[in-house]
DNA sequence: GGTGAAAATTTCGAAGG
DNA sequence: CCTTCGAAATTTTCACC
């Protein structure tokens, strides 16, 4: 991974939609190599992946929640369960087991009030939690996808 | 937005690189009018845009932290400068404005300790705030952009 | 690794029900 | 709002440096 693939990278973490052709000049690349440089960057899997980011709010997903999970003590199978369990559902957006005071942190979207109010429900249905703090998001100041390549 | 446009919504979020013909095929529709949709959806800013999703451990940014901000009371004015400078640092991958006790939130992402250090100093040189606590992550067990089409 | 051009696909728009 | 058809653009492969 030269230069030239982490400015590749930075281009494509902007907008992927744009030709191989228009990337390779960005770059400084004939069309041939640069394709083979992406090519060799999903095979890879630096890129895994090529999406479409979709607006939150337009498509009605107002709510934003972080919660914080403290299990308490549970066996490796106890704790495996309860990550594939909450994987599962299609509110988390983001799911971390953390170090410290706290063993997990979600990042949940939902509808309304009432659609958190639901996942709420079904998740401390899924487990005994020691602890659990919702705390909701007023403002959505920053959401990037772009990484600060090194 | 219909069922189709929801279809539509939901196999771009998981992977764009597809053709229109394809998406067609797999909505029920042939290719004009599926890529009159898409333009649509994009147009109407429903689709922000297409990016490349990158590996971040690959890149060498192993440390993701989660950061709970209070400011303490402050004007409009500071609060403002205060997001802008904060939205400003390429570490910050997520920054939101919460309700209750803690008055933001941040997803931070870094190569390193040392990294991060450098990046918490930044933060607390770049305003005076009343807490900052970080806490790490140890693993990432789900990570999406897929959003949940109501 | 790189270039340049040909072959295979895909995108995008026109014509029409 | 959809379908079919075709020109233009793009992606992908190939021969060669």
């Amino acid at each position: 991974m030269d230069a030239i693939d982490k400015k590749i990278l930075a281009t494509l973490q902007e907008d992927a939609s744009l030709s191989v052709a228009e990337i390779g000049q960005r770059v400084g690349l004939s069309s041939t190599p640069c394709w083979k440089r992406i090519q060799k960057l999903e095979a890879d899997g630096v890129i895994q992946k090529r999406v479409a980011l979709v607006d939150q709010v337009k498509i009605g997903l107002g709510i934003t929640v972080f919660v914080s999970i403290e299990t308490g003590d549970h066996s490796q199978e106890w704790l495996a369960r309860f990550a594939d369990t909450i994987s599962a559902m299609p509110e988390v957006m983001e799911f971390y087991r953390m170090a410290g005071d706290v063993d997990y942190m979600l990042r949940v979207v939902v509808a309304d009030m009432q659609s958190y109010d639901t996942f709420y429900k079904k998740l401390i249905a899924a487990a005994p939690l020691k602890n659990v703090t919702s705390r909701f998001a007023m403002e959505k100041i920053k959401s990037t996808t772009l990484l600060p390549i090194p």
